[in-house]
DNA sequence: ACAAGTACTTACCCCAAAGTATGTAACCAT
DNA sequence: ATGGTTACATACTTTGGGGTAAGTACTTGT
């Protein structure tokens, strides 16, 4: 009987990064090796679930709707679902996503400033 | 013949997301938990390890010195050791390090807009 | 003699995120 | 009736980031 091992000194310091640190706020939500892709892409409007796919190649099914979701329950990406039949189901940035813009924009200008290695 | 297996998708999948994606390129140096919180308390100053370690009480030595020293490799941290009886080691911000400032900083505004919940 | 401080290093473990593979429901064209 | 398209779902495996715990070398204070 080896104890609940409690599991959680990972969580726990999540919990004050998140509550102390607004840059790890910030990274819950477009941290990921998908979603700022993601976000890049519907930055030029919205697109239906098949554009994304096709225009992000490499991602599997899987990781797409699974970023979907999770920045739809961030209130980054809004979906809205025609009921015909083949299903359209078109996502776009809310008002939230589209303020990112500017974080991702000045990690753009870092990285040209600070990209030479 | 089920392929070699390659042992990295991740790998290539990385790879592409750095080589295309500077957002992912920025992610990967200020990334991790403890990143941000230590440049953070490096950009008042620079500090001794010692001071880092007591600004950052739940930090493990190994995630500090770890990160640190990724954080050099990155041309982000200078460290300065002096060659005296108990070590007196200074980290500080190169200038790279210091322009992360404008990156953090829009962060930092998109979460107080955004992190009502 | 022994604890305490300074700046690390090393071996080991755990879990959650990412990837693999396959299935599903509804319809349409051939 | 068989395959293709659309938008998912779900079970299983892998891997690397983060954490735990302990050790090192050298010196000062008591």
């Amino acid at each position: 009987m080896t104890a609940v091992k409690e599991s959680s000194t990972r969580n726990f310091n999540k919990g004050i990064a998140l509550t102390s640190c607004p840059v790890t706020f910030v990274m819950e939500k477009i941290g990921g090796y998908w979603k700022p892709i993601i976000i890049f892409h519907l930055m030029s409007g919205p697109k239906r679930y098949s554009e994304l796919k096709r225009a992000i190649p490499q991602i599997t099914e899987k990781m797409l709707i699974q970023h979907l979701k999770q920045m739809q329950n961030d209130d980054l990406v809004r979906r809205d679902a025609q009921a015909v039949v083949p299903p359209v189901v078109t996502y776009s940035l809310t008002k939230s996503g589209q303020d990112l813009f500017h974080v991702l924009n000045s990690m753009v200008d870092w990285a040209v400033k600070n990209g030479s290695v």
